[in-house]
DNA sequence: CGGGGGACCATTGCATACAACTATTACGGG
DNA sequence: CCCGTAATAGTTGTATGCAATGGTCCCCCG
């Protein structure tokens, strides 16, 4: 368990750790403005110092931590205003991606969008059995799929890290609106069938609109 | 001269020798599509592979170069719709920040954006006196500026690496608007004095299909 | 002569080891 | 008792070295 936490097998190591950082990041394992020691990670994940440190500046050009030379890394930390800013530009990014994907998809990425929508009916249908992080997980591959639809891979790189760092705002407390998410979601991948750019750009902005909405009203804690 | 390229005072190096790559890749010292290898990264710059490393996985997340496990790394390569593409995610984040800008830009960063219009200014006057590369910098240093001044890093760093990339693009063959690129500048300086969003956002937007379209009638090769 | 398979080599991936710097703490002076 | 300074310890930065893998070239076979 904790054990073979980050057991690799000697191949792709750094992005392993990459990904497991990113994770404990988001996950608040880590808190903002802690101060994260290469070794200390490196005994966490059962790896040496060397795939740590390049995972770490991968995540500093990300922005989720920031390092001083010698003087050490440390987790960042997001102000309420940053926060609010990602929304903002993720209702930028997203529609203007969506608006390209509805003429660039490929059948394969119209499957694929289609396919996480049934897997997250059934979820739904069961009555959340797979939990909630299955259908946050399914959320995020969505919106991946559909950044990369753009047929752009800096958008579609763009839109990752930007949802990275929202999941990491969204943690404090995730809105529970996934039915009526998961049905909108229908709607956007029914433009994009329809190759419709306009109806693709104007619900995914509404999508956005509402998410933001309902984490603003999450946010008055 | 390229003796000393690389010649680190034994501090930063990783950031200095990822900013030497990343300018050598943009000044088209290294071929889209080329194999680079960390030896020879190495030796070019006087360091060992260590340092060469973390800097191409930060390049790597900032999309210049892209690597397999064990296959090693490659310049990447853009397409003509992916630098269409960069122009219109640039046409959205811009006038974004700048309406940001507006609202949050300190004294500092005002009189930083005027300063760098006098600097520029002053070499215009002066016939290019200082070099078509220097007015290029100094464009550079002012959108970088004008993004930070909207108070969002995120948005600031996203801006920093599309600059970055569209400076690639660019490099092909430079527009040559500079009076009239420097002019907008100014507008847009004011409107930020004013504190007014509406204009500073218009007067990027517009600052920016200019040059949009100063590159699509290069780009016909 | 063209295509497929295997061995060699270059290069990457990772761990260990050493040097350099920062931060903390202890000490002495005011 | 507080502040400034210096030594120390802990952590980061870099170099060297070895194991694992991908690419390439050559040989063999069809």
């Amino acid at each position: 368990m904790a054990e073979q936490r980050g057991a690799v097998r000697r191949r792709d190591t750094t992005q392993t750790v990459c990904a497991a950082i990113r994770a404990d990041v988001v996950g608040r394992v880590f808190t903002p403005g802690e101060r994260l020691t290469e070794e200390g990670l490196a005994a966490r994940y059962r790896v040496s110092r060397i795939p740590v440190r390049e995972a770490l500046r991968t995540l500093e050009s990300e922005g989720f931590v920031h390092s001083r030379p010698y003087a050490g890394t440390f987790v960042a930390e997001l102000s309420e205003s940053e926060a609010e800013d990602l929304l903002g530009i993720r209702l930028l990014m997203e529609p203007f991606g969506a608006e390209r994907a509805a003429l660039r998809r490929t059948p394969v990425q119209l499957a694929t969008l289609e396919l996480l929508i049934a897997e997250a009916r059934e979820m739904l249908d069961a009555g959340s059995a797979g939990g909630p992080a299955g259908l946050a997980e399914l959320n995020t591959r969505f919106h991946q799929v559909l950044a990369e639809a753009s047929g752009s891979p800096t958008l579609a790189a763009l839109v990752a890290q930007l949802g990275y760092k929202i999941s990491w705002v969204y943690s404090l407390g995730h809105p529970r609106r996934a039915p009526e998410s998961w049905a909108e979601h229908e709607g956007i991948v029914q433009a994009l069938r329809d190759r419709d750019p306009d109806a693709a750009r104007e619900r995914v902005a509404e999508h956005i609109r509402r998410a933001q909405a309902a984490y603003r009203l999450r946010g008055k804690h």
